[in-house]
RNA sequence: GGAGAGGUGGCCGAGCGGCUGAAGGCACUCGCCUGCUAAGCGAGUAUGGGGCUAAACCUCCAUCGAGGGUUCGAAUCCCUCCCUCUCCGCCA
């Protein structure tokens, strides 16, 4: 959500930081400035007329008190209360209106955000493997440990049973991402994964996603494509002493998405499901200090790419590609030898205070109350992960070589053998 | 799933349909006082939105789980929903 006093007080440059995301964005500001001004007007009229009834429902309560007859000062009062009632109603409208056109408005872009309309790429990292042999695939080299087809013939496409070591290598990973993201003050959560509404809005994955996102036929839940809906909601509707921040969570929890629209891409294997584990942070902090922990988190996320010996690159995505909430996003993407190309693999991005005005988050400080910082970021992609260790680590024989780091979270040192 | 109780300010808790934005207590802040890690005294301490402002102050409106309704007037009455607790049932 956007902060409607800053629109009001500067809608130029609104509209400008709007419009680099593309003119038609942009013009949809017009109508939000329309319906405010129409707002602004009406309430003095409304609320002149309440003070007017307040006053004369004053005046009725003393004189029965003191016994005297009010007939005439309550017939007048009903006349006043429709009248009320009709400014309220055309107030209501009014607002609703407002709060359409301008929820749907995506933040301000970062300055230092990507022009597009190309990802610009930062940073090269680590060792792309030189085989001297024909690359497999994941799915290959996974041999029987991934299962597609009954999971296929059971849930349909895009859904994968992992077995045997595979599956150590999964909680081994979550293991290693969790302890690290604790050493980094992040607290871990296990959270729900079935969610209202509100909390799809607050992120501002609703309305925006909306194709993405499954939703149960019979209650009105949805289920959540990241954990990062969850652990945003865990202080909803807060006001935050500055002392407690920055507050730091690393969720791990299953992600549902439905990928309609992807239909045809990436088919192979379980690079895009419909369902995968995650480890993902996400901190509240003060307004001033999210570009910083923007950089933190990035930093992290490089760290675990690291440890893991998996060559990537950073690349600052361009404005044009940015999610509704996001201001800036980097995405860390792996090197995948079967494709002879870099893949997302994890992303963080810097929400500002769009999610924490939608959910009405706050900080405190001295006596000022202003809405915080949110930011999110992936640690552990399980799935694409799995897929980056297989195909980075493999081996001519078709065995895969795990990173040490990997054995002391109860992976075993070769996969395959 | 069935039966019942309840949701009031940071917390606890009182609230007859009008004088309650809300008693009282706790906590916190500031001041006073007291020579001994505390007590006492005084003052203050919600959020959002308008207006006026450079800002502060001030002022008005709204908010007692949420949304509707009854009424001249609702924290108080009615309806729907959400949530919490207790008992029963079921269950990993």
């Amino acid at each position: 959500m956007l902060d409607l006093k800053l629109i009001r007080q500067d809608p130029d440059a609104v509209r400008a930081a709007l419009a680099r995301r593309g003119d038609e964005v942009a013009r949809r500001l017009d109508a939000v400035i329309g319906l405010d001004g129409e707002r602004r007007a009406l309430i003095p009229r409304l609320e002149e007329l309440r003070a007017q009834r307040n006053e004369a429902a004053d005046t009725i309560a003393r004189a029965k008190r003191s016994g005297e007859d009010a007939t005439g000062a309550i017939a007048a009062q009903r006349e006043a209360g429709a009248r009320e009632k009709e400014l309220s109603r055309e107030l209501a409208e009014i607002e609703e209106r407002l709060e359409a056109a301008l929820a749907p408005l995506p933040n301000l872009p970062d300055s230092t955000a990507a022009p597009g309309p190309e990802d610009e790429v930062l940073r090269v990292a680590g060792d792309v493997p030189k085989l001297p042999f024909k690359p497999r695939d994941h799915l290959d080299l996974a041999g029987s440990m991934i299962d597609m087809e009954h999971a296929a013939t059971m849930s349909g496409a895009r859904f994968a049973y992992l077995k045997g070591d595979l599956v150590m290598v999964e909680l081994a990973l979550v293991r290693f991402a969790l302890e690290k993201l604790r050493g980094h003050g992040f607290e871990p959560v296990v959270p729900p994964v079935l969610v209202r509404e509100r909390a799809l809005y607050g992120t501002g994955f609703l309305p925006d996603t909306e194709q993405q996102i499954y939703r149960l036929a019979d209650d009105e839940l949805f289920l959540v494509g990241t954990s990062e809906v969850a652990l945003a909601s865990l202080h909803d509707d807060e006001i935050v002493a500055v002392e407690r921040l920055p507050l730091r969570y690393a969720g791990f929890s299953p992600c549902f998405r439905r990928e309609a629209g992807a239909a045809g891409k990436d088919t192979r294997g379980i690079f895009r499901v419909h369902q995968f584990e995650k480890v993902e942070m996400f901190s509240f902090v003060e307004p001033d200090a999210s570009t910083e922990e923007h950089e933190r988190i990035l930093a992290i996320e490089e760290e675990i790419l690291s440890e893991l010996d998996l060559p990537y690159r950073v690349v600052n995505i361009s404005v044009t590609d940015l999610g509704n909430s996001a201001a800036k996003k980097y995405d860390c993407e792996v090197w995948l030898p079967s494709q002879e190309r870099y893949r997302e693999l994890t992303s963080c991005s810097n929400t500002t205070d769009y999610q924490a005005r939608r959910l009405n988050i706050r900080v405190r400080r001295e006596k000022k109350i202003a809405p915080l910082h949110t930011l999110n970021g992936t640690a552990v992609a399980v799935g694409r992960t799995i897929i980056a260790l297989l195909e980075n680590g493999q081996r001519e024989d078709g065995t895969v070589a795990l990173p040490d780091i990997l054995a002391a979270y109860g992976a075993p040192a070769v996969l395959g053998a």
